[in-house]
DNA sequence: ACCTGAACACCGTTCAAGT
DNA sequence: ACCTGAACACCGTTCAAGT
């Protein structure tokens, strides 16, 4: 707990740097190091390998997520509640230090696959598309439901026009979403 | 030309089926040369580089997406048109091998934006978002076509219903990116 | 507790040399 | 034309040893 030196931090700060810019695969533990003026071995010291510093700064997202689908459970299976699930959505992957992360998964989809986090964080993606078409189960419901996730995610690339604040990104990503979401029967 | 042991065809059906059972990078030329029995230095008689080995099995799908941009260019700017082009493009994705390929894409999304080919591909995609928005720069409309493209590919994975065959997921792909379409400007 | 130095097996790539 | 053998610098990981 009391690190003194604070090197744990600062390798999960450099880490995410690089593996957004870089890509989780390109970036070697030998940068990592140059950076923090340590050595290779050292960064096994505060992580058993390089995926768990990747595990490390998906975690907290993780927890997100669950809280998101547990609360969806509790909710009625209707148009409001879908609509109020992906807003909240929007919001966490939006709100505090998470764009970083977020940018993190965009640019590292496919290496995450073969990660524990990765595969963590995809079975959550299918948790929220089934809590989305919950009592409606036809393949088009799904779709509409994990179209509405992606709606959320690729605003950040997708919408290309000049001079799009965050704050528009979310509102058309949910204006799109809420319309893909009004497709799905009700329970 | 005139291959007469076909070592570069036989490389490049290998490459293809192991990088999409593991991935691109986590699939290393010593075991694509073991399976032929060569050499790891035997492949780069036949290939500058492991990306060259990409680039060999997505010309062809660069080329398919090239004739459909072209073609989307000569056609008015109407819901008609961005139906046929979104249907044409689920044609090509569907058809003949192009499957084990675009399995490949599902893959490797991320490994390709460090390759050249991946960037191809990726410059393809948003012009034909661009094609199926055109007339209507509006952020919403980038957003919806862009979707409306994602709908196509990502019906392989996100419909996870029992019993659906290839033929319906093309169908409620189309018909859900329809929805997304005709809620764009025509020019 | 925190880190180093040196070694490990493996990776993609190059190149002279063989047929 | 087609391929091998050996070497290159680099990778993630391990571990005994130092403070």
């Amino acid at each position: 707990m009391r690190e003194s030196t604070g090197t744990r931090e600062r390798i999960k700060a450099v880490a995410l740097e690089l593996f957004t810019e870089q890509g989780y695969e390109k970036t070697s533990l030998r940068e990592i190091a140059e950076r923090l003026n340590v050595t290779k071995a050292a960064l096994y010291y505060h992580f058993k390998s390089k995926d768990e510093i990747v595990s490390s700064f998906v975690e907290e997202r993780l927890d997100r997520m669950d809280a998101l689908i547990a609360w969806a459970d509790e909710q009625p299976s209707t148009l409001a509640t879908r609509r109020e699930l992906i807003a909240r959505y929007a919001d966490s992957m939006f709100a505090t230090e998470q764009p970083s992360v977020m940018r993190f998964f965009e640019q590292n989809q496919t290496a995450l696959k073969s990660l524990a986090a990765g595969q963590q964080m995809r079975d959550r993606m299918f948790r929220l598309a089934d809590a989305l078409a919950r009592g409606d189960e036809s393949p088009a419901a799904q779709l509409r439901a994990a179209l509405s996730l992606f709606a959320v995610h690729s605003s950040w690339f997708a919408i290309r026009a000049p001079r799009v604040t965050d704050e528009e990104r979310r509102k058309i990503a949910l204006e799109v979403a809420d319309e893909l979401l009004a497709r799905i029967a009700d329970g």
